[in-house]
DNA sequence: TCTGGGGTCCTAGGACCC
DNA sequence: TCTGGGGTCCTAGGACCC
């Protein structure tokens, strides 16, 4: 889902200021309900690439019995016995959609941090009656959207976002609640199981669990060096949270994207290297669009494949192989190239070739800007420290470029130079071409 | 030559999120 | 038969250097 990411996190809590945060109701459901009323008050669900499984669902199809993640096939006799209406995915709506109720959140606050394609984080510092100006957020979301949207408020984001979970559970709160008032917070923890909190997953909850706690207020309450013991400093993170110090911070520039991946899970298992090279080329393709459109090159490239892990009957087999992009690149053709490459190094040798692979994909990494790329020399012979001293300048005075990468044919490790960098230590000797690990 | 401590960088894997 | 896709962050451990 869309550009979800994680905070910018550190350990000193930070001046306490209202956060809200915004989040839509069965966003993809609400978001198909908005071109067809006949899909009001009826079980609707929403399916994910290639139509596998549920991915968003009514509060009718919830009611059903119908879990986030139920694979189609298993839920088919209920959808048959209650005609509960199915949809693909449509993506490229649903971020216009999203778009259009970010411009609404702008109209109420100043200071908009997007957090995921159905969720904002709001600040609220400066207004008197907060739930009165979520009221009427809401409501003109409503109106000019057509989306339903809950807002919880409090001193941090997982605070919020306890606050938001509750105001969704219970209809009492008509969509919205503001926990900055620690009486209400002191209220309201205790009814919310561990699980639920927002950082807390599977394994943590187990953790915690064992060692008697089971709700928010009791995570809360649990010892910081207990609590870093037991789950790292994320967790030591989660508990001051809960105490309403702000850890995570609200930025609203989106941060630099750090990697990109195109996978998709195909229905017929791929047996053999020309079905898999298809589709591994097909999706570096993707890959190298999804790169330009946001102006990135990328300076690695890894191409995985591997079995149904559903199937614990069957052996399995997953193979992966990486190759630094030099120079960096967003052009399809470089990509196609790097990807066959690594789809042909890491294919198997042994038996494990029939095995057949359902899931393959394209990931990238070490991005950068396309005009902040660094500059490769090709057809370099092997340098001396001297010779490229005196071709970092030469190319800094021509180009003011900060990163140089000299490589040549023969050259096992390219070198890479940075600008500001001047003792004999300057380069960093980058990974063997063309595969590496 | 041998030994050892400490710092940095890199990577794989785990956990979590929407 | 049929089980999503796309992200981020943290840690441990190895390589390497001084």
């Amino acid at each position: 889902m869309g550009r979800d990411r994680r905070c910018r996190a550190t350990l000193r809590p930070r001046m306490k200021r209202p956060i809200a945060i915004s989040d839509s109701a069965n966003f993809y459901v609400s978001a198909e309900r908005i071109f067809d009323p006949s899909l009001k008050n009826v079980p609707v669900i929403v399916l994910s690439n290639n139509d596998g499984c549920a991915v968003a669902r009514s509060d009718e199809a919830k009611a059903l019995g119908i879990k986030m993640g139920e694979p189609l096939h298993m839920i088919k006799d209920k959808v048959d016995a209650h005609g509960i209406r199915v949809f693909s995915s449509n993506y490229t709506l649903y971020g216009d959609i999203s778009r259009r109720i970010v411009e609404v959140y702008e109209d109420f606050t100043p200071n908009v941090e997007i957090y995921s394609i159905d969720e904002c984080f709001l600040d609220f510092t400066g207004f008197q009656d907060r739930t009165a100006h979520a009221r009427v957020m809401r409501s003109e979301v409503l109106r000019r959207i057509g989306v339903p949207v809950r807002v919880g408020i409090a001193s941090s984001k997982t605070l919020a976002k306890c606050a938001n979970d509750v105001a969704k559970k219970n209809p009492i709160f008509r969509g919205v609640l503001d926990m900055m008032d620690e009486t209400l917070a002191d209220f309201v923890l205790p009814m919310v199981p561990v699980g639920d909190i927002w950082g807390v997953g599977h394994k943590t909850q187990k953790k915690l669990q064992d060692v008697g706690i089971h709700t928010a207020s009791e995570l809360r309450d649990m010892p910081i060096r207990q609590a870093r013991a037991l789950g790292t400093v994320v967790l030591e993170r989660t508990v001051l949270e809960l105490q309403g110090e702000p850890c995570l911070s609200f930025d609203e520039v989106e941060p630099q994207r750090k990697g990109m991946a195109v996978t998709r899970s195909s229905g017929a298992p791929m047996t053999d290297f020309e079905t898999l090279f298809q589709a591994i080329t097909a999706h570096a393709t993707r890959a190298a669009e999804k790169l330009r459109n946001h102006g990135l090159v990328a300076g690695t490239l890894t191409v995985f494949y591997h079995t149904n892990r559903h199937r614990l009957d069957r052996p399995q087999y997953s193979g992966s192989r990486s190759t630094r992009l030099m120079p960096m690149s967003s052009d399809t053709f470089d990509l196609i190239a790097a990807a066959r490459r690594c789809a042909q190094a890491a294919w198997p040798k042994g038996p494990q070739r029939e095995y057949g692979f359902t899931k393959a994909g394209v990931l990238l990494d070490d991005l950068v800007k396309f005009e902040d790329r660094p500059l490769t020399l090709f057809d370099t012979a092997k340098p001396k420290s001297a010779d490229l001293m005196a071709a970092l300048d030469h190319v800094n005075d021509r180009f003011g470029k900060k990163t140089v990468v000299l490589a040549s044919e023969g050259m096992k490790r390219p070198w890479q130079l940075r600008a500001d960098h001047r003792s004999p230590r300057y380069t960093t000797r980058m990974a063997e071409l063309p595969v590496v690990r």
